[in-house]
DNA sequence: CGATACTCCCCCCAATCAGGTTATTTTTAA
DNA sequence: TTAAAAATAACCTGATTGGGGGGAGTATCG
């Protein structure tokens, strides 16, 4: 087989088991190989770039620079590569930092290995690996909250609201009254018990309402 | 077994051959029974709620109204039943609504059956069950344009913008001088070619900015 | 019928926003 | 180590917006 068309696969973890787990799993994985091994962001930045791998993965919780905070750079040093990132925690804070960063896949470290050598696969034909756990709190984080005290109307216009657009434009695109949309302003500032603007976007947001 | 403790699933899709391979999956899969089975929603919405169904397997083309509209009507109907799309669409915009009005999961009809009924399976233990490429959709949907004009201060000065804070409160936050913000926002506006902090967001937003 | 939602009107005044120009200090990168 | 980029701050002007108070008419729907 052709070494050349193998999935090359880089490794950033600090415990030295797991690393070594990992390194044992891939090396023997046909179509798979260790491209890099490193226990921190800043031994693998030196040499990533010319390892160049197709996939990295990253845990989350290193010594150091977080791994987290390591994303941005290692997209840097390797533009092309997918990025996974494995850790123990499931914080929802975490989870989007990480995908904000640029992260391709979010895998729990209880993963079976055979889920972790078909995740490098799948994040390479376009794909998007989750734990089942994580990819829950993704889609919830897309959803409304159904016991909402506004009205169809004043959800709408607090979410205008939060475009930054004023009083004024947004009675125009909805063809309707400038007084009305103070009234319904005023109807949501009431119900939210806020009283400004940053207020009652950071309470609907807070409760999923926009 | 039990039949009390088989997984309740109920099919809504309108395609006869499609809905009957579905209805013989699962009722001939151990665990599995066959809660209901319709071809519109209007159907469905008659007998859902005595059906009592876990998992509720929705299609998202159904003639008369669509199943993403559906969707918060089923929620209401059946506010336990985890619901999962089925689709042929991979739109961005179709997922994202279907999501936000309660999805659990996503799948694209070339699913194979085992996977359809691993999904249930993993829905009713927690996970989010999506198609790869709905799965990388998701993912890129929270990621940043590495390529943004806005330096690291412009860009979270326009992210506390996008709350709603006035510039005055920005400032105090932030530790600086309102002179300053000012000056940052004007340098934004340049940036993006608007005059406005509706604009500015909105442009920042579409371009993945903030 | 009464509740809820949506619509519109009047008053007041402080605060905010947008734009122009210039300039210093700090940080970063070549 | 030097030049460029980023962050900071100042002064000016004028128009617009935002928040709070009150009241009231018209649908719609169970």
């Amino acid at each position: 087989m052709s070494r050349d068309l193998d999935i090359r696969v880089c490794i950033i973890e600090d415990d030295e088991t797991i690393r070594e787990g990992y390194v044992y799993l891939i090396g023997n994985t046909p179509g798979y190989k260790i491209a890099g091994s490193h226990a921190s962001f800043e031994d693998a930045a030196k040499r990533i770039a010319a390892e160049d791998p197709d996939v990295v993965l990253l845990d989350v919780e290193l010594p150091g620079i977080s791994g987290i905070d390591a994303l941005p750079k290692i997209k840097k040093l390797v533009p092309e590569a997918y990025i996974l990132i494995l850790t123990v925690y499931e914080q929802d804070m975490l989870i989007f930092r990480a995908l904000g960063n640029g992260a391709s896949g979010y895998l729990t470290k209880n993963t079976p290995p055979e889920k972790i050598i078909s995740a490098i696969q799948e994040v390479m034909e376009g794909g998007g690996p989750m734990s089942a756990h994580i990819a829950r709190m993704v889609i919830t984080s897309f959803q409304r909250n159904e016991a909402s005290p506004l009205t169809r109307r004043e959800t709408e216009i607090l979410e205008q609201i939060a475009t930054g657009k004023s009083r004024k434009r947004i009675a125009q695109e909805l063809f309707i009254d400038l007084e009305t949309v103070k009234s319904h302003i005023k109807n949501i500032y009431h119900k939210l018990n806020v009283h400004s603007k940053a207020d009652a976007i950071k309470t609907a947001k807070d409760n999923k309402f926009i």
